[in-house]
DNA sequence: AACCATCTACGAATTATTTCGTAAAACACT
DNA sequence: AGTGTTTTACGAAATAATTCGTAGATGGTT
């Protein structure tokens, strides 16, 4: 049992967003990028970033007088991660279903839409 | 501003599921349902219900003795619900990048594919 | 060195969620 | 009516998540 697994909360993965997004940023960077004092306090940020790295969600390293963080998981595994708990918890197991409420719904663009067909035919060319 | 939109809590979906999926249902069902009292104590499913009555999460009506539960929001509406939050915060908004990595995931079935195809020409179809 | 702005550490309060024990009510059956 | 089983009501403990105040450290500037 090499990975852990540890699940984000929701505030920790308005975090890791940012963090997936910038690369190494400070606590500053992040709380600025969520929207600065209007909508995080200062200190609440930086908690939560000292909890995450405590748990293991975040690595960071000293420059000059302030640390700059890191996420640790990836946006892939994350994302598949939360996809496989929805699948089952809200979804009955079925990703069509889920696919297809996500495409009735947000009306994606006949691009997007392509694009996904493609990414079908190339799914059924792959599978015997 | 008609609907309230609660956002049911993780206990609370698990809750749900069993009603969507059966209906009008006893306290006791549910419990059952969800893996009996290996799984959860009766009282612990009892009180959830009872807030969820309180936040409007559910319906009851007096049958004899015990009480027999709805749900009030609709599989549809919260599967909606609970999609388009995640692809805004895990997801860039891109509803299609949600349902590659959900594709690409999951080995969905060829006929699961099928079906999406399908659904996607449907789509395509409907729109100029 | 004294001062200032910024950052970190940390404890603790607050709020949300989940769990459970206990007691009273409801009904069924003698 | 009395007993037993099941259900409800309710308070409160236990746990998890979020928020914030305060103090001390750090580095830059004069």
């Amino acid at each position: 049992m090499a990975k852990k697994n540890i699940k984000p909360t929701e505030k920790e993965l308005e975090i890791l967003q940012v963090l997936w997004d910038k690369g190494a940023v400070s606590v500053r960077e992040v709380h600025d990028a969520m929207g600065g004092e209007d909508t995080n306090g200062y200190t609440t940020i930086l908690k939560l970033m000292q909890i995450m790295h405590e748990k293991g969600l975040v690595t960071r390293q000293k420059n000059g007088k302030l640390h700059l963080y890191k996420a640790v998981p990836s946006l892939e595994n994350t994302r598949q991660q939360i996809l496989d708990k929805m699948i089952n918890t809200v979804f009955q197991g079925s990703a069509a279903q889920l696919v297809m409420s996500a495409l009735g719904n947000k009306k994606s663009s006949k691009e997007e839409l392509n694009e996904i067909k493609k990414y079908l035919e190339k799914l059924e060319g792959g599978e015997s």
